[in-house]
DNA sequence: GGCAAAGATGCATCACAGACGCATCTTTAT
DNA sequence: ATAAAGATGCGTCTGTGATGCATCTTTGCC
């Protein structure tokens, strides 16, 4: 029932920059929670391919934000991240559990997996976002 | 988000013996589902700590839920298996994220666990046991 | 009392996934 | 051309879960 580490990165890394009126580096995003700079790039890496950052490379590159906070859903982005997220294989294949065909569990875990997901997806980014205020105590 | 197999083998055990009208033996269920024995024996030990199931040792023993299926709510015995669900840590304490005190997302991850939580807890063993017909054509 | 059945427990091994770091490649502004 | 900054791939380490083996404890039956 855990989240990666990575999806942990993952959000407080759109957290960070959904305060930033400017490009920011992953460096400051890695130097802010004192985590490494290699596992935040590949964090990043990801975020960029589901769309949700932009990159520039290059002198005066960064990342920032590829959509508005508000248009930034957390279930989507919990999931570029986790991958497929099912509580047990036989809810979405088969798993060769003898009782698979008849077995009224997955549909029920299927339902808890829906509605936690539906609630992720009413909360966006701009729900969570600190304010510069307080993300400016921390440095 | 995933459960481990120890809380698979742990429902599928007590859908099984929500079937029978009398104990059955741990290497029934094992043999059903074609596991192993001593894995069974284990999340058994642990649904009895739980207090799912009564066992008794030596010659004629065997195991049997010591609840009524309608009693049995999924949430709790996932809970009892899966031990503290927390999709991160710092939803229940203080992780020594720079962000922890002020960051808004412990609140709707704790939210998105308590909705889960909720649904798992509104449906009962009564709600996913197979009928012994169905069960029957396994064997 | 002894034996055998059946669950309780602990230990060891194995495999896999996630976390973390290092090294290198690619792109791009100046 | 150079240096900044992101993109990627490789390798190690560690923790957890899965699995199996061995042994102990309880208890009914003869």
């Amino acid at each position: 029932m855990k989240l990666t580490t990575q999806t942990d990165y993952a959000l407080r890394t759109l957290m960070f920059l959904a305060t930033q009126t400017r490009r920011a580096k992953v460096a400051d995003v890695a130097s802010l929670f004192g985590i490494s700079v290699n596992h935040v790039a590949k964090v990043v890496n990801l975020l960029v391919r589901g769309g949700y950052i932009r990159s520039t490379r290059g002198i005066g590159g960064g990342i920032e934000l590829a959509q508005s906070p508000d248009e930034i859903r957390l279930g989507d982005v919990i999931e570029q991240m986790e991958g497929d997220l099912h509580l047990l294989a036989c809810v979405q294949a088969d798993d060769g559990c003898v009782i698979h065909s008849f077995c009224k569990l997955k549909g029920v875990l299927a339902q808890a997996e829906r509605v936690q997901r539906e609630y992720l997806d009413s909360v966006t980014l701009a729900d969570v976002v600190p304010t510069r205020r307080q993300l400016g105590q921390v440095k």
